[in-house]
RNA sequence: AGUGCUGUAGCACAAUGGUUGAGUGCACCCGACUGUCUCUCGGGAGGUUGCGGGUUCGAAUCCCGUCAGCACUGCCA
């Protein structure tokens, strides 16, 4: 028998039992004529305790073991002389009797102790060594309790787990598929899903009501601290559903995971629409933790001779509460450096200082009166120690570059508190997106999203530019903390629609017919209304954690580049392997 | 594809805007210690400064290239 006990179990009441325990070592303490180890699982630590007065054999032998050698040790618990309240086991310790090595460990490339003095890269390489560390070992209990408590969730609500295929087939149109060759069909390939969409909505015109999945997805596009190219998610369908339905159940999904994985009661979710998500914050997930929502100024800062404003589509700004004696001169410049930076592209930063004085102070003085800069103040509301940053340009690009400045000053003020969790769901996203190289559009959620209802009569009978371009898509995003948790829509089931919508993205009939058409044929029938949301799961992981990446919630993740640097995958395959498969590489790396 | 940061002992880092000896901590090895638990104390070993080239009397340091890691932009329907 290898163990009786987990190494975290024993307590005081165990004293004077015969106990066999298995275990790492963690680290041993050689004290004079007697040595203590560590002995470490997943459970716990306990101390075992050898001495060689007692039995110098025993102790000659605990004194060779290195750290992580495998051992089986046999003893009695008996309570310490000097307890240690860091730990739960610290009231007891093992007398050893019997000491078995079962197996031998090289000294490893970094500490396994929670605070490592281990690199991000030297831990993916031995990720199994990494994976001992209590910190990371907890992260992945938390993601297996949360995957635990989403089904018991869904199973309550009625829902059933349906497993779809992972090989399926490519389609152009979104993020580039992963691709697998076909032996017995040569020359031709399956395709990885980037999410089991057709699949599910088939699954409702199969009258299965409530579908969800805890499902791997494929996207073959360039990583990022939150985004790996395979990824988990919660994914879902409901049928005879309003999206007011949806919301209802994934709220309630949202609110019980965080009631019962971490004990936090979340709010009610508001509901703010995609315009108003886009004018008071600059981005479809706004952080809402903290206000300092954007101010719109092209009434009151165009005609007045400032060539810049004069000339821009859009002057907006923020007002930084108290900050006007914070900001030196230099203070200010280097945040203009810092926008300007080509990952932001601002052409410039404006300032308005109202000082605890009474004193205006602006980069912009000699263009304006006064008064007018007390026209902005009354706008936005500002007091004496308050500052403006303002920002001008296109539209789009200079609502960008403000919600990343409202993003760092609110990080600089301290307004994004890590203890509070602020959902919302965005709601009413335009349907379609002009592309303007390509000259066409392009569905902003995915092609089998629904118009809101009514916009549907005006999409079958209009070609009019502007009345495609305003239409909403009946589609939800859930944010949390500024963060994209999650994302829907009701779908498409009537075959005429679903044409329509092919066309206005531009493709011919046959090419929707050839990719889609087992989707539009099973329409025909009788597909019922449904619609559904998937949650990123891994991501849900790490933010209810504030972890800075979502590898730590991944056992065994990708690098920056997509490599696997435990395996060194992906790699070249055999000759053999390929002429099966009928495929030749033709450039060995760009 | 682009921008930025980083690369020095097993690990984490230091070494003036160029020259003398590339150091510190942790880990490791040897020794001392009967209540340690981040033990303590004494001693020791450990280096192609990512790689290639250039400038120079002299390069870890400056320049060019390259490789790798990380972050971001593009991209991610």
């Amino acid at each position: 028998m290898y163990r009786t006990h987990t190494c975290g179990e024993l307590r005081l009441a165990d004293a004077g039992k015969q106990v066999v325990l298995s275990g790492w070592v963690q680290r041993s303490r050689k004290f004079g004529k007697m040595t203590f180890m560590d002995l470490r699982d997943r459970y716990g630590l306990t101390q075992l305790v050898f001495s060689e007065e007692d039995n110098p054999q025993l102790n000659e032998l605990a004194e060779k073991l290195g750290r992580e050698f495998v051992v089986r040790v046999e003893g009695s618990v008996r309570e310490r002389t000097s307890k240690n309240d860091q730990l739960p086991t610290g009231e007891i310790e093992i007398e050893v009797t019997t000491l078995e090595v079962l197996n031998a460990a090289k000294l490893p490339p970094f500490t396994i102790e929670d605070e490592t003095d281990g690199g991000d890269d030297l831990r993916m390489k031995y990720r199994y060594l990494d994976l001992r560390r209590g910190p990371v070992q907890k992260n992945l209990i938390f993601r297996s309790k949360l995957a635990t408590e989403t089904r018991k969730y869904l199973a309550d609500e009625g829902f059933i787990e349906v497993e779809t295929p992972v090989l399926i087939k490519s389609t152009p149109e979104g993020a580039r598929d992963f691709v697998v060759p076909s032996r017995m069909n040569p020359g031709q390939f399956y395709a990885l899903p980037q999410s089991p969409q057709t699949f599910k909505q088939l699954l409702m015109v199969s009258g299965l009501d409530k579908y969800f999945q805890l499902v791997k997805c494929f996207r073959d596009e360039d990583l990022r601290a939150d985004r790996q190219p395979e990824f988990t998610q919660i994914d879902c369908e409901m049928s005879f559903v309003t999206r007011d339905d949806v919301l209802a159940t994934f709220e309630g999904l949202t609110k019980y995971l965080f009631k019962a994985t971490l004990g936090v009661e979340l709010p009610d979710f508001p509901i703010m629409q995609y315009d108003d998500a886009m004018r008071l914050y600059g981005s479809d997930k706004p952080d809402i933790r903290f206000g300092m929502t954007f101010v719109e100024l092209n009434d009151v800062a165009k005609g007045k001779g400032f060539q810049v404003f004069d000339g821009a589509e859009l002057i907006v700004g923020i007002k930084a509460e108290g900050q006007a004696g914070n900001f030196s001169n230099k203070d200010i410049k280097n945040l203009t450096e810092w926008i300007k930076r080509p990952q932001i592209g601002a052409k410039g930063l404006v300032y308005v200082k109202f000082e605890g004085d009474g004193n205006i102070k602006s980069s912009v003085g000699k263009f304006f009166t006064e008064d007018d800069l007390k026209g902005w103040g009354e706008k936005f509301e500002a007091k004496p120690g308050d500052m403006l940053l303002i920002l001008s340009g296109e539209t789009d690009k200079v609502r960008k570059q403000l919600n990343e400045l409202r993003l760092e000053m609110g990080t600089r003020m301290g307004l994004r508190s890590k203890d509070r969790f602020e959902p919302l769901w965005v709601v009413d996203f335009p349907w379609l997106e002009w592309d303007e190289e390509m000259e066409h559009f392009h569905a902003m959620h995915h092609p089998f999203t629904s118009p809101s209802v009514d916009f549907i009569p005006k999409i079958m009978e209009s070609d009019e530019f502007n009345i495609l371009k305003s239409a909403k898509a009946n589609a939800y995003d859930l944010v949390i903390n500024g963060w994209e948790i999650g994302g829907g829509s009701i779908r498409i089931h009537d075959r005429k629609l679903q044409e329509r919508c092919f066309e206005l993205l531009g493709f011919t009939p046959e090419a929707a017919e050839a990719q889609f058409g087992f989707l539009m044929g099973a329409f025909e029938f009788g597909a019922p209304p449904h619609g559904g949301i998937a949650f990123g799961f891994d991501r849900l992981c790490s933010i209810m954690n504030h972890a800075d990446s979502i590898r730590d919630y991944i056992a065994f993740p990708k690098n920056n580049s997509g490599r696997d640097v435990m395996l060194d995958a992906p790699a070249p395959i055999d000759e053999i392997q390929m002429k099966e498969l009928a495929i030749a590489v033709t450039v060995e790396k760009e």
